[in-house]
DNA sequence: TCGATAGTGTAAGGTGCCTTACATGACCTA
DNA sequence: TAGGTCATGTAAGGCACCTTACACTATCGA
């Protein structure tokens, strides 16, 4: 199996197509990657260019004048991001920095007319992606306007530890405070109180959930 | 031309058909009308829905437990909204209230099947709607992140008064409020502190802008 | 082993705007 | 033209959270 191609999943737009076909796109396209931490598209770079996330996650988010970082959303393996007019796609004012190790397929306009546009499935599949990233966002913007900055957090912890495991690392509490729009020493005091109310155990780059139950009463009061 | 289809603009999801095609779908699908203020869609109504609205404007809004309304969208005529798992599309909590006298065509799942999703380049041009809701919403999100309110009004009267006249009306302070994630008595008062200072004129529900200069510097410091 | 950097703890002070409460004027309908 | 509802004005009080400031610990590379 092609290096190249060996990423589809059932999240994939790509998940209708043929291997053959998918062999095809993956022969014609460039394919790059991209380390932990690195910031790979900025607001300057005006160029049309769509992104197809093949493995790893990428963080987009936008920056206030005083430098604040809000997080505006989180791409999955298997879904896309860009500047492509005909798509809807913007990305005004937003960067992109990959959270883990990535690989990207780099599209054109041309490419996304060729490869995405021709195959209605891929049409299909690229407006699902894009509602599920709709809703996310809707809910984000609710949040924002309805909750407190600890039922925020306590939403975005039992969120981040979806899966299975009670244990929430490699997060700053910087990072936490970027992904809610608030600050990070009040993260940490609201950390604290959490923590005091037994609500979780504080390491080093380390949170365990102790009480989900409370922490959802919490998040939704 | 039959009233039924007599409602395509170059925003319209189906500006790429043929009026033939426009007028078979016309004719298969459900059209019914909604006046000024009705809400015609709510949380409890789970049945899988898309509407697509002719003519008139839709306002897409959640409510807080403690009855606090937020708008997480309006929608313009030619666009769509709806639950719809297959495009990525979901109410959850949302409801839909006209703004206008509304003209809307109801379709169902195996309807959307049948006509938008056989069609390759409507699939494009749903993805570019949501496209376009994704981005607006992004921007909301930032606003309340970054934003004061004083900050966030500015912008809501400038995007308001759009449309060259510099009179924003029809509003009330309540509207305007939900719209920016405040309360009635800020807006009020904010109002009154720009009228104060030159940069509007306040009658009932209209707004008049004096001066959009400095009206951007408040929106965007 | 040391210095630098990243991550976290904590506390005091300020303020934006939420919250409540009530008053007044505009409009609408009977 | 009276009564009711809608829209707006205003003001005091409080608190959540921002903001600043600084101290401490862990981690890592030189």
């Amino acid at each position: 199996m092609s290096s190249k191609i060996g990423y589809l999943s059932s999240q994939d737009i790509f998940r209708d197509l043929t291997q053959d076909e998918i062999d095809t796109i993956g022969r014609l396209t460039t394919m790059t990657t991209c380390t932990h931490g690195k910031v790979f598209y900025q607001p300057e770079d005006r160029s049309e260019v769509l992104f197809l996330l093949k493995k790893g996650r990428v963080q987009l988010y936008r920056l206030s004048p005083g430098g604040k970082k809000i997080v505006t959303g989180v791409i999955e393996a298997g879904s896309f991001f860009g500047e492509m007019a005909i798509l809807g796609q913007g990305m005004h004012r937003t960067f992109a920095e990959a959270v883990d190790d990535c690989v990207l397929c780099v599209m054109s306009r041309s490419d996304v007319e060729r490869y995405l546009l021709s195959h209605p499935k891929i049409a299909v599949r690229l407006a699902e992606a894009l509602g599920k990233r709709l809703i996310e966002t809707e809910s984000r913007l609710e949040d924002m306007a309805f909750k407190s900055v600890p039922a925020r957090l306590a939403s975005l912890l039992l969120r981040l530890a979806h899966n299975g495991s009670d244990v929430v690392e490699g997060h700053t509490h910087q990072d936490l405070a970027e992904a809610i729009g608030s600050y990070r020493e009040t993260v940490t005091q609201t950390l604290n109180e959490f923590k005091h109310d037994g609500l979780i155990e504080i390491e080093r780059k380390a949170i365990t959930l102790l009480d989900r139950e409370r922490l959802e009463r919490v998040a939704n009061p």
